[in-house]
RNA sequence: CGCGGGGUGGAGCAGUCCGGUAGCUCGUUGGGCUCAUAACCCAAAGGUCGGGGGUUCAAAUCCCCCCCCCGCAACCA
């Protein structure tokens, strides 16, 4: 029996985040479980490298973007070593592998009729070299370049025939419901398909960073195209018949919830038409929040997984991260929580409970334990508990396993206060009783190690060593390990805390990453100048204070609202038409919410005049208005004498 | 009617597909124990399962309507 089970491969524009880590953490859950079940496994990862984004990061830094991958790869490496990720093997998209795969599978499609050369017809910025699409557009020009008339220009290009595998895709939803799991994301799928499906362009011309299209070598495979691909190429497809015929399909494909289109509907019509089988399960899982918001750089809302690993240790967080989470759905991590769940489940529980273990036996037996024979309600706990674990590992609800297995630590702690072992070692009459107690809890700790061994490897490895199990981790068996022994002699070893627990005064978490949120800076701080005999604020923190001459290069001026419109299908914004003075603008400002567009007619106003524009909505804004905006109320425009002239500067 | 997710004791969540005593963790209160990492164990208080209607012997769960939050989508410049 075989399990070939991916993760999506990365894209290499930034180091992986908390989130990234999420996903490959479960899926080395998943894989280890398989393993523990005597699966042949074969778990893959990789990184994802032909991307624009790629080649123009790596330019901006002066690297041949080969170069900057190799770096990247390293970096990747690097984290999934500190989190234990028990990868087999590590895929890059620009591995020979790769290449002759996606151009063997390219090539299979053309040949079946299902790449066609058509036009790729736009609007063409000749200073971007790129399409403009029409709602990008301003007033007929490219907003970064409003001088130049973009061409219309037509380019081949060649689609993919998605639209002829509708039904079929449709079928295979029908046909094996567990393809895509959970069931909401199959819900959402099959929905998109009943929207019905468009070809798609799989081809760039003129690029050099890609793979190009064997029967057009003009043309690079775009990427979306390119990645999927790595899959079937890690198996060996185009360079290793033998091993794809072992490998394929795969079992698992472990992607974020917002690509399981990509895996659902594209990969299998890709796979179709080259003639393969498809992949027999596809799980979508949800996104990690941090404090509850969606992580993100420019937020500082992100979370750098090695900073995690290190405040515990990679076993903490991968615990936390399979077991605070229903698999599938989104989830939420932050530092207080963390912390807590460190210190309850493994200083106060698992460890606890191995510290007490330990320390009874070597008190009252000398360490060494013999089993009494038969065994008490802790057997039955167990068995129910690995039956549970079984079950739950199965459908991948991996938060349920965990608990399962934890539910065992549970009862053997309540077993202990039950049957009270310093009691027992009171009484010489009670010595085999003693006995009896202490390996039952002993055994129990042993099973909850093997259950849980695949979420957290290391620190299970330790306590079974303790426990005196000589099996070595790699070598477990979930059938032949969780089964309750009641017989035999076992030598306990006494250690260290496992988990030292973590006091409120103890190592402070790393100060950099408050939930804070940065309180939104620039909108409502610009506000307060606006009042010209206002009397100097005091700044209420000295690194945030900036200079006078920072603060002039603000261009705040007077103007008067001309016309205001709703912008279509916008909740919040407005277009408006002001006048500046010298000339007349328009600026699209994000307060229709507070302010419906007829009554902001006439109104004299306060606007940033020298703020690039930017585009909102497809609708070129130059300048931003000036409005206080309370949390989580609406915006106040901030009022100036109607009777200034437009123009005035305001300082 | 843009798409999607969610609303369950004070907090954070599971349970909803396959109706049947509402569960877990934290917190609170009281008690127990002393093997252990001031950890562990027991008990108690605390819930109109967002609201309304329907189906049913029985609804957190199935059906219909509504309200509120949060993502995403070209939306605070």
């Amino acid at each position: 029996m075989r399990f070939f089970l991916t993760t999506a491969i990365d894209y290499v524009n930034s180091r992986p985040h908390l989130g990234t880590a999420y996903e490959k953490i479960t899926a080395d859950v998943i894989a280890r479980y398989k393993r523990l079940c005597g699966l042949e496994t074969y778990f893959m990862m990789g990184n994802d490298e032909h991307s624009q984004n790629v080649y123009k990061k790596a330019v901006e830094q002066g690297l041949d973007p080969l170069a900057y991958c190799d770096l990247m790869e390293q970096e990747f490496r690097a984290v999934w070593k500190e989190l234990d990720i028990s990868f087999d093997d590590f895929i890059r998209t620009t591995e020979p592998r790769h290449r002759a795969a996606v151009s063997r599978l390219a090539q299979a499609s053309f040949d079946a009729g299902d790449i066609y050369e058509g036009v790729y017809e736009g609007w063409y910025c000749v200073s971007c070299e790129a399409f403009k699409q029409e709602k990008d557009l301003v007033d007929g020009k490219c907003p970064l370049h409003p001088t130049l008339t973009p061409e219309w220009i037509t380019e081949k290009n060649f689609f993919f025939r998605l639209s002829r595998y509708r039904d079929d895709i449709l079928r295979h939803f029908e046909e094996h419901p567990e393809f895509l799991e959970p069931d909401v994301r199959r819900n959402e799928m099959l929905r998109l398909l009943e929207a019905g499906l468009e070809d798609i362009s799989v081809s760039r011309a003129g690029q050099l960073w890609g793979i190009p299209l064997p029967f057009a070598p003009d043309n690079v495979v775009y990427v979306w195209f390119d990645a999927l691909i790595n899959y079937a190429a890690a198996a060996g497809y185009a360079t290793d018949e033998t091993k794809f015929a072992k490998w394929w399909p795969a079992d698992l494909h472990i992607v974020g919830k917002d690509i399981t289109r990509f895996h659902t509907v594209f990969w299998p019509a890709m796979l179709m038409s080259a003639g393969l089988p498809l992949p027999r399960q596809v799980f979508g899982h949800g996104w990690v929040n941090y404090g509850g918001q969606r992580m993100s750089k420019s937020l500082g809302t992100s979370v750098d997984p090695v900073e995690v690993a290190r405040r515990f240790g990679p076993d903490p967080l991968r615990l936390y991260l399979t077991k605070e989470i229903s698999y599938g759905s989104d989830g939420d991590f932050t530092w207080e929580r963390y912390e807590e769940r460190y210190n309850v489940d493994l200083a106060n529980n698992l460890g606890n409970l191995v510290s007490r273990a330990s320390a009874m036996t070597e008190k009252y037996r000398g360490s060494r334990v013999q089993g009494a024979g038969s065994s008490g309600r802790l057997s039955q706990v167990a068995e129910q508990a690995v039956r549970q674990y079984r079950t739950s590992m199965e459908s991948y609800a991996l938060h349920e396993a965990v608990a399962a297995a934890f539910g065992i630590i549970d009862a053997a702690n309540e077993y202990i206060a039950e049957t009270a072992p310093w009691a027992l070692a009171k009484d010489p009459a009670k010595a085999d009783r003693l006995s009896g107690v202490l390996f039952d809890v002993i055994e129990a700790i042993r099973v909850a190690a093997v259950l849980l061994a695949p979420v957290i490897p290391g620190s299970s490895a330790e306590i079974l060593k303790r426990v005196g199990e000589r099996t070595p981790v790699s070598e477990l068996r979930l059938d032949r390990d969780t089964q309750w022994r009641s017989d035999g002699e076992r030598e306990i070893i006494k250690g260290a805390a496992l988990w030292p627990r973590s006091d409120d005064g103890a190592p402070a978490r790393p100060k950099s990453k408050e939930i804070v949120v940065e309180e939104k800076a620039q909108s409502g701080a610009a506000a307060p100048p606006a009042a010209p005999a206002a009397a100097p604020r005091p700044a209420p923190q000295d690194d945030a204070r900036i200079s006078i001459d920072d603060f002039m290069k603000v261009e705040l001026r007077v103007a008067k609202v001309l016309e205001a419109e709703a912008v279509p299908k916008s909740k919040k914004l407005v277009k408006l038409k002001v006048d500046v003075g010298s000339e007349h603008r328009t600026i699209v400002a994000g307060i229709a919410e507070a302010y419906p567009p007829d009554q902001l007619v006439g109104r004299t106003i306060v606007i940033v005049a020298n703020l690039k524009p930017a585009k909102l909505m497809g609708i070129e804004s130059n300048g931003m208005v000036l409005a206080a905006s309370p949390e989580g109320g609406l915006p106040n425009l901030v009022a100036v004498d109607p009777s200034l002239p437009p123009g005035s500067r305001v300082r």
